[in-house]
DNA sequence: CGCGTTTGACCGGCGC
DNA sequence: GCGCCGGTCAAACGCG
């Protein structure tokens, strides 16, 4: 693993208000020594963060409802999200409330990352709104997602499983190429696509969409002890 | 030989 | 209906 450093803003996605940072603890485990994603990922295999100070993290969960609604947190708005903040090394966090199905289109994740904007905050309130029009169209079902960008050599960075890269796409408007992987384990769906920012090639976006249904292949002990994926996988 | 990558073709969703 | 575009497929290829 490089040990190139990385920067992050986080931007998470929650089904349900009440799941908010008070509760973050219990389901994403942030980030002392940044256990995270928790989609798919396992928590102490993220080789590549060690030395993370800051990321970007974009969670999108299916939502059962069918009303399409939105709500942006402010982490400087509450207190319990500034003192999340605070322990995230005072990287921004955002943190939206949708009742839709599908909430994240394609793209529209690592759209999230476009540096067309100087800042993420209150440029994503905007940009959210506009793209509102176009979630409401979309009525596909897809998994859940995890999304966030590192600073990074490598493209593929080490979360413990083990992925086949199916493709290879060059997405309009921008320079690098996107990869698409897939989980090799049998039985298991998750995929991850890979793709540097255009406007700084330094940046890694990772997107993660599924949930995995086994542990790490690199950590035996855990294929060993099922039990104990709760607290790492969603 | 088995496994992973590459890459052009194909498909389906979406906007016009 | 048509064209664009992102995502996926699958045959060919490369490597250990």
């Amino acid at each position: 693993m490089s040990t190139t450093s990385h920067s992050i803003v986080h931007h998470s996605l929650f089904e349900e208000q009440d799941q908010m940072p008070t509760q973050m603890g219990s389901f994403f485990p942030f980030p002392t020594n940044l256990t995270f994603p928790p989609l798919g990922c396992h928590q102490s295999s993220l080789k590549g963060f060690s030395s993370i100070a800051s990321s970007s993290v974009a969670i999108s969960q299916e939502d059962s409802t069918s009303n399409l609604t939105e709500t942006l947190f402010s982490t400087t708005a509450q207190k319990s999200r500034e003192d999340l903040t605070s322990s995230l090394g005072g990287a921004q966090f955002l943190s939206l409330h949708r009742s839709s199905v599908n909430p994240w289109a394609p793209g529209e994740v690592t759209d999230c990352f476009s540096s067309k904007r100087s800042g993420f905050d209150d440029h994503h309130l905007g940009i959210s709104a506009m793209k509102m029009k176009k979630i409401k169209a979309r009525r596909k079902v897809r998994e859940p997602r995890f999304c966030f960008k590192t600073m990074s050599d490598v493209d593929v960075l080490d979360d413990g499983y083990k992925w086949r890269k199916y493709g290879q796409k060059v997405v309009k408007n921008t320079q690098n190429p996107r990869s698409y992987y897939r989980c090799t384990q049998d039985n298991c769906r998750v995929k991850k696509r890979v793709e540097r920012l255009a406007e700084d090639p330094r940046m890694v976006i990772t997107t993660y969409e599924g949930r995995h249904v086994h542990s790490p292949s690199n950590d035996p002990e855990d294929s060993q002890n099922p039990s104990q994926l709760g607290n790492f996988l969603w």
